[in-house]
DNA sequence: TGGCTTGTGTGACTTAATCACAGACAAACG
DNA sequence: CGTTTGTCTGTGATTAAGTCACACAAGCCA
């Protein structure tokens, strides 16, 4: 149950269908739910396990990921404010393990529903039952263009564009280590390190320890999309 | 609309929502649907279309992949008796374009429906409902489980689990090209080839054309799941 | 200062993908 | 019947990626 009014404002803005539906529900929503706070770096989910819970999150990231054999990782997707975990809301409905692994990048707060109210709602509230259902299906479409690019591309253009878009605004720096970069794209450390280099060779990146200076972010994302 | 009680009957039988579902939406959803035939290897949606449909299929087979630059292919999954091309649904709903490709492989006999059809009734009816949601989320899950395939395993152990899958019951046999195959798992036609070549060598097949025939099956199966 | 952990660099080797062909087989046709 | 045409398969050479083994460098902290 959550009663403090700032925080069911900000719950509120966070989620469209909060909005979209009525008082009633509304009400029953926040009765019902219940406010976390994650730090970062914790364990969500474990392969195979059953879900208790499904969580909206309010702020902070997760990352979903498989893991091989060989310990070597790749990234299904991100979970970030005003989405959830939605293979948990999967697995809720049909009863299937978690396929995956989730753990937080960052701290996170999230709103907890019990599994018996997800589907309690999705019979009783359109716009809940909406925000679900296209939750699931725009992850099915990511998931779809991590095939794509696992199957199609190279190393070297995946690994210039996910330089492009991870550089923090402004200051054109990506601090992350090549293993954590390598787990991302779901190759391993050695090849990352191997690339990095030879952007570094045709100036187009500087690499320090533990974080990467774009150069020539034009030259980065021309060799991105091909 | 369809009246002829035999068809009712045999799209009953397919589709447990339906039987799951009230006389009155029973009534309704024969109709407003229509029934349509494919001939086999006839393309049913291209890439970036909009989706004007929703397909149930009641017999044959439909295959939804991916086409990459140099026109490799990935098989994403198949659409079978019972199941629908989901991705048309999450489209609909969403007003996305249709991510992949989709193509029939066998003739295909489907019930289609309308989008406002496919909206209304997810407002209307709990079992529709419950059959779209568990539909893109058992997608979700086998999509996931190709970027654990191509991410993390060999070709060879790949190829094998193919061969054992795909076999006939009884005469042990696949009737497909090496092209065939390679589409589907998302690797070139050389690759499969030379690993097809290999496995006759160590005598777990033995090549024809446009077939193979498995000799080991257990051996076969043993490397499947490495 | 010296040990420890974490992050990176690199050579050698295997597996895959790509390119450029050459044959081999089957159906079609005069 | 032989020839042609298109489909299917085989193979060497080259490049890209993944794996293994190990060296070394930077920061931490006792």
């Amino acid at each position: 149950m959550i009663t403090d009014s700032s925080a069911t404002d900000r719950i509120m803005g966070q989620f469209d269908f909060l909005q979209q539906a009525d008082n009633s529900f509304q009400r029953r929503f926040f009765q019902s739910v219940s406010l976390i706070n994650l730090p970062a770096a914790q364990p969500i989910c474990q392969q195979g396990s059953q879900c208790s819970h499904l969580a909206l999150v309010l702020s902070g990231q997760a990352r979903v990921y498989k893991i091989g054999d060989n310990g070597r990782e790749i990234t299904l997707y991100r979970i970030g404010p005003g989405e959830s975990c939605i293979l948990t809301a999967s697995c809720i409905v049909n009863g299937h393990p978690f396929p995956a692994f989730a753990v937080s990048e960052e701290p996170i707060e999230a709103v907890l529903i019990n599994p018996a109210d997800v589907v309690r709602w999705s019979d009783e509230t359109p716009a809940w039952r909406k925000y679900l259902f296209s939750l699931v299906s725009s992850r099915l479409s990511e998931v779809i263009g991590i095939v794509e690019e696992i199957a199609f591309r190279r190393v070297d253009t995946r690994l210039a564009s996910f330089l492009v878009q991870n550089a923090e605004p402004a200051r054109e720096r990506i601090e992350q280590t090549h293993q954590a970069i390598a787990s991302d794209l779901g190759t391993s450390r050695e090849v990352v390190s191997r690339v990095l280099k030879d952007l570094e060779q045709r100036r187009l990146i500087q690499i320090q320890r533990g974080a990467i200076q774009i150069l020539d972010r034009a030259k980065l994302a021309a060799l991105s999309n091909q």
